[in-house]
DNA sequence: CGAGTGATGGCACGGTGTGCCATTGCGATG
DNA sequence: CATCGCAATGGCACACCGTGCCATCACTCG
């Protein structure tokens, strides 16, 4: 099966990850994070587009995720509700997932170049889930609104569960924020 | 008074604005902006930290602005309505002076990097608004959760101000984004 | 007139991201 | 087995970015 050494674009995120805690985002090389993945920097850019890419793959699948959740979620929901738990249930699956979540943050807190990049990706989220309410029916301007609300949701709810450091079940962040949510609205 | 040719900042952000409308953001180079406004490359990069910044200067201002108008806001308001009723004074006094909203909308709207740095300076909004609840006593989770849904309003009735192309009012968006959230969340 | 000062220009450097082409290792086909 | 095809990888060159450093310019002040 394997030409060459197996997971080559894991081994170039294990390797960045790992740089990055080291020596900060700024002071990393492209170079060096392909070198000690055992490749080439040309390599590096054919499996992410830029340095900071390789910390966020598979957020794409998280946005059709959840972008399926939303619409296939209780029709009786309203398209807050609906996006809601959508997030709750992708959410709570990519917490069980990611050991690495925490190690992670730390390296975006340090670098305004990958809060930036971060902001990117709950963005994408949002466009996932205006996409799921569009199948709902929900008309765009609403919907719009509507996924920036349950987006701000889902974000609150993970960096609480990373800050409590596995104390806590992602879920009761999760509804914790939601409670927060409406009770600043009303 | 002038040494040189006065306003250099301006002349750059006219320069970068014009050029970005004709040929897209990716397609100028610093160099082009520069000799534009009849001033060399490095010159640009003193103004300027990045190709993105020419485009948000100022931000920094409306943010102090913000922050003050929240913390000075009625002490009666509840929190998040002290953050609204800032975001709507200070984006009122915005949507005055800027007649290049709409060019500048326009050209972020084409360029995904130019999107990344806005919602950069919509953090930063953020983050002001939060300051400015510290200051009113507000906790530091509670505050931040207030403010991104304040800034949430801010963004989407200035979007949609800018689209209805001057035939609406700044504060008739702002209070139909306002409307919308609270039945969104009800 | 000369010293001081702040804005500007020029230069060089390391890094980024990309197009292009060569090389490598493996499976499939004859 | 020979050889073709193919996809992953490597190497090279290039334009551009952002920055440190120093020289130059234009103006002010003593």
């Amino acid at each position: 099966m394997a030409r060459w050494e197996p997971r080559a674009a894991e081994r170039l995120q294990k390797a960045a990850l790992e740089l990055y805690l080291e020596r900060g985002f700024e002071a990393v090389t492209a170079s060096e994070i392909a070198a000690r993945a055992g490749l080439a920097r040309r390599t590096f850019f054919r499996y992410f587009a830029d340095k900071r890419e390789v910390l966020f793959a598979g957020s794409g699948q998280l946005a059709e995720a959840l972008s399926d959740a939303v619409a296939s979620a209780d029709p009786a929901l309203s398209p807050l509700n609906a996006c809601l738990a959508a997030g709750e249930s992708v959410g709570a699956r990519l917490a069980e997932w990611s050991a690495d979540a925490a190690r992670r943050r730390q390296v975006i807190e340090a670098s305004p170049e990958l809060q930036e990049r971060e902001r990117s990706k709950m963005a994408q989220l949002t466009t996932a889930a205006v996409e799921g309410l569009a199948r709902r029916g929900v008309d765009a301007e609403r919907a719009q609104l509507v996924a920036e609300i349950a987006i701000l949701i889902f974000h609150t709810a993970f960096a609480r569960w990373i800050d409590g450091a596995g104390k806590v079940a992602f879920e009761d962040c999760y509804r914790e924020a939601t409670v927060e949510l409406r009770a600043a609205v009303a």
